[in-house]
RNA sequence: GCCCCCUUCGUCUAGUGGUUAGGACGCCAGAUUUUCAUUCUGGAAACAGGAGUUCGAUUCUCCUAGGGGGUGCCA
């Protein structure tokens, strides 16, 4: 009997998509890839005052920069109120719900009896039993599940194991609120089973209403989900994933200058193994997934790791890779630095062209286009506290001697740059970098930058002259 | 309080009764180098504690400690 896997994504649309969100939606869209299964997105929204449209366009935003492709339309869970209500209905019909007329207070009370007495603080079936007639004058009641109240719920999840919670630490959940609106729990059970979901992935915040939920699956005679309960991300200090830490929205690493494969790299590998492997290839890692791969203990979120992974699929990537996706971000990169918030044509060209050298060095988008900014930095340029330091007297006579052989050469290119300068050291007996680091002070204004050569070039002729030139004429100044 | 889950280098992890406890990030040292990176080589660094079971426990059981999650007419 082999269904076909259908898993879905669920979040409350009440803010961004954060990491933790982010990488229950890689997991559920992966098990999907990796069974040739159905990956829907459904919008948890049934709390309408805390769902906003905003909310509902970073997560959709979001899940897209990610890669994490849905199949179909989105479902928003308010639409199916009726639905919901229906199943409520039927639970009532059937006496596997029933009316409870308690205040908020008299609940309040009775958790707080519970707790001081040292047993679970639940509902204590009040008006389980109780007739209709019974029913105090102008209260709305709410409907509670009549839920099973020994015996115990045994929830067989995937990467969790085998957990039993005893049925008397169960509530009497509510199904519908007092003014007929129903609740998550209600929705996500009714929702699971009309969309055919054969795999629930999801945070294991949701461990106990698994058994919560699998007694209403019970009660409507309805197959349950297979589960699997993925630990939650933790900060560096060990506490849950806050905004504090890096509890921020996907947006926020795209900001930061992070590529989509390696985010997705990155998550994937927290929290799951396969073996000492540490890059996979997108079609690897849907070959490998597994629930069995998955730990039970929560991972701490390490920037260190993700800006190392980062840097490596920076140098992987193409030049024109690279070139789109800053194109896709460069308006929204945070940088100290101040980056340009577009480029002229003439200057993306020059940005690819000078791609090779300054790939190497970057651990993020960001972290490349402030290297890049030698680029269009305008004359005369700035030059950085080293870099003064580097254009002493003495710096810019190395200069002024380079000067004329630079302007000698032609073409204009890295190799015969390099003969030029390599030629101009051998005949003044200096070490290269005597001659290089007074050039990349002079062309960048900065002590580093990509090789020297490459960057002659790609300045061009006309630009890099003037540049050395005017360091040069700074002596006589 | 009550219920559930977790515990291998600083971090992510491999390990499934017998290993010099492996890898990755980070860190330190060295090599290469025109700077910075990259790359390469080497190094320090872990089985939370205590009882069992066993010829033998990081691996199995129990207890303790610590951490996390849940405990709503939120999702």
């Amino acid at each position: 009997m082999t269904t076909k896997v259908v898993t879905r994504f669920a979040p409350s649309p009440t803010g961004f998509l954060h990491i933790g969100g982010a990488r229950t939606a890689l997991f559920n869209w992966l098990y999907a890839k990796a069974n040739g299964g159905t990956f829907l997105l459904r919008i948890e929204d049934t709390d309408r005052a805390r769902s906003s449209k905003e909310a509902v366009e970073a997560i959709l935003e979001g899940l897209e920069w990610l890669g994490l492709d849905w199949d179909g339309e989105p479902i928003y869970q308010h639409t199916r109120a009726e639905r919901h209500r229906e199943v409520a209905g039927e639970l009532l019909d059937k006496g596997l719900a029933y009316r409870c007329y308690c205040s908020p207070e008299e609940l309040a009370a009775m958790r707080e009896r519970a707790r001081a007495e040292g047993r679970p603080p639940i509902y204590d079936g009040t008006w389980r039993d109780r007739g209709v007639g019974e029913a105090p004058e102008g209260v709305a009641p709410a409907i509670r599940l009549k839920a099973a109240r020994d015996g115990e719920t045994i929830i067989d999840d995937e990467v969790q194991g085998r957990v039993v919670f005893q049925n008397n630490v169960l509530d009497d959940l509510i199904l519908l609120r007092s003014d007929g609106s129903p609740t998550y729990m209600l929705s996500v059970v009714v929702d699971d089973h009309d969309m055919g979901i054969t795999h629930v992935v999801r945070g294991d915040d949701h461990l106990t209403n698994a058994a919560r939920q699998s007694q209403l699956f019970e009660a409507m005679g309805w197959q349950r989900p297979i589960f699997a309960h993925v630990p939650l991300i933790h900060g560096p200090d060990g506490a849950k994933l806050s905004k504090r830490h890096g509890s921020l929205g996907v947006e926020s690493y795209r900001a930061m200058g992070y590529l989509p494969a390696a985010l997705r790299n990155y998550l994937v590998r927290l929290g799951w193994s396969h073996g000492d492997d540490e890059i996979f290839t997108t079609e690897q890692i849907i070959a490998w997934f597994d629930f069995a791969g998955i730990g039970r203990s929560p991972a701490r979120f390490d920037f260190k790791k993700l800006e190392n992974l980062n840097g490596h699929y920076i140098r992987e990537n193409s030049d024109q890779s690279l070139i789109a996706q800053i194109k896709r971000g460069l308006g929204e990169f945070e940088s100290d630095a101040g980056l340009p918030q577009s480029l002229t044509d003439g200057q993306w060209l020059q940005l690819e062209a000078a791609m090779p050298g300054l790939k190497e060095r970057a651990r993020t988008l960001v972290e490349l286009m402030e290297s890049a900014g030698y680029l269009w930095a305008k004359r005369p340029l700035t030059l950085d506290g080293k870099a003064a330091k580097l254009l002493d007297e003495a710096g810019r006579n190395v200069l002024a001697g380079v000067l004329p052989r630079l302007e000698a050469v032609n073409p204009w290119v890295s190799d015969e740059l390099e003969a030029a300068v390599r030629g101009f050291a051998e005949d003044e007996a200096l070490k290269l970098g005597k001659v290089a680091q007074p050039l990349r002070a002079a062309l960048t204004g900065t002590t580093t930058s990509p090789g020297i050569f490459d960057v002659l070039e790609v300045l061009g002729r006309e630009e890099s002259l003037a540049r050395v030139a005017d360091q040069v004429a700074r002596e006589t100044a």
